[in-house]
DNA sequence: AGGTATGTTTCGGTCTGTGGGACACAGTAT
DNA sequence: ATACTGTGTCCCACAGACCGAAACATACCT
């Protein structure tokens, strides 16, 4: 998949550690030979970059912080100038989401300083379920991945399936009465959705299809921010 | 050295990018080949362990924070009732440090709640050059480490001979005047020193050997955090 | 123009990583 | 008490994944 097949499998093992991992449920999740899940999970163990606790399970290990805080997050040092200017170009507050499971969390943000507005605190965690940056978040994942979720939105995969021709996602009342949204995309280099970039704001002011007016901004910033 | 070569060169990759590095800095600090370390770093970048910047130079990629910040790390989870407790077994403030390169970091405290104390608020990033943390984090470090640090260190390569002997260390008016402390190893399940337990308080109260005090609790407190 | 440094890619060969199976232990069912 | 199943750990023969020298491309310096 990388071409380095120890890494694919290290990292399929990490992602399934994630919420702690017994050998039993390793084995589960990665499909991987049992033998292959041990060995390679002690070896992430060495490196600490797993844990094992008191009862044998594999949790995220102390490294993988050590070397993310490292140097500070190149999406997000980038991303607060341009989301200072995407308020500035729209008027309204900007957003910057990442996926965390079932919900999307907020890392970065630009406020509209004055009159009706939409306030997403830094750190807030919003549902996966509804509102434009959950569109934006779920179009391009696997059908499988999206699947389960599906049942429990306020948009269908018809909804996604428009996102991913238009590029960018509106949304009107979804996730809050009153307030409507517009999102797009931010990838790596390899062209894979990994945050999402929104404004947001009262319906009054960016009516019932807020894409009209903002989409171009938005998908620009997020293009901007992509392939950091 | 873990028993699965590729990891191992990865996480040498992923630690020589932690401040940025070029393919041709990459290959000087990990004395990889130079296409050997071009295909793990490409493929550490798919998986978004590294990302590349617009000079080329990789830095450490948004899944590392992403798979760190998952779920809460264990060991401070643990560390704060077992601070807590050694403040109330000695009386004296505690900290928990963890190594950050020239420096260590205090990431938990348990402060003592009135008179005479050491403070050292969490956050708070001391030098390695001083103290007894500091000696507890190099003393057990491969001598290449050590040696460009000594120097500067208000200790010798003698101390840490004596503290891998103890067992623990001690300081008197080394990080600061007044200030005497004593501290011990947390190691990880394979033996390897990754945080240090320290009590810390005036001279007057703690003595000129406060290690005579306090070691057997500091000590013990950490090997309860060992492991984990 | 020539030399050097850096980044990228290829591909034959070697040795690393794979994973079936054995073993030990714990838990469950009869 | 016994048998069975599930889980965790380890071994080692062998297949193929990874290695890394070499070639090539590009940029930079003199």
């Amino acid at each position: 998949m990388s071409g380095v097949g120890v890494l694919d499998k290290a990292v399929v093992i990490l992602a399934a550690c994630v919420d702690g991992a017994s050998l039993a449920e390793l084995v589960d999740r990665t499909k991987l030979p049992r033998a292959t899940a041990h060995r390679l999970a002690q070896a992430l163990e060495i490196h600490r970059l797993l844990v094992r606790d008191a009862q044998g399970r594999w949790r995220p290990g102390p490294r993988l912080g050590e070397l993310a805080n490292a140097a500070p997050d190149v999406l997000l040092t980038a991303a607060e100038p341009m989301l200072t200017a995407l308020r500035d170009a729209t008027g309204e507050s900007a957003q910057l989401y990442l996926r965390r499971a079932d919900e999307r969390l907020c890392v970065a943000a630009a406020e509209r300083a004055s009159g009706l507005r939409d306030t997403v605190p830094i750190g807030s965690v919003l549902p996966m379920t509804a509102g434009s940056a959950a569109q934006v978040l779920l179009a391009w994942e696997p059908p499988e991945a999206v699947m389960p979720l599906l049942p429990r939105c306020k948009f269908t995969g018809r909804t996604l399936a428009e996102v991913r021709r238009r590029g960018w996602a509106q949304s009107v009342a979804e996730r809050e009465a009153g307030v409507a949204s517009v999102s797009a995309p931010i990838r790596d280099r390899t062209g894979r959705v990994i945050a999402a970039i929104s404004v947001s704001g009262p319906i009054e002011r960016l009516g019932r299809r807020p894409g009209d007016r903002h989409a171009m901004a938005v998908v620009r910033a997020g293009q901007r921010l992509s392939g950091l």
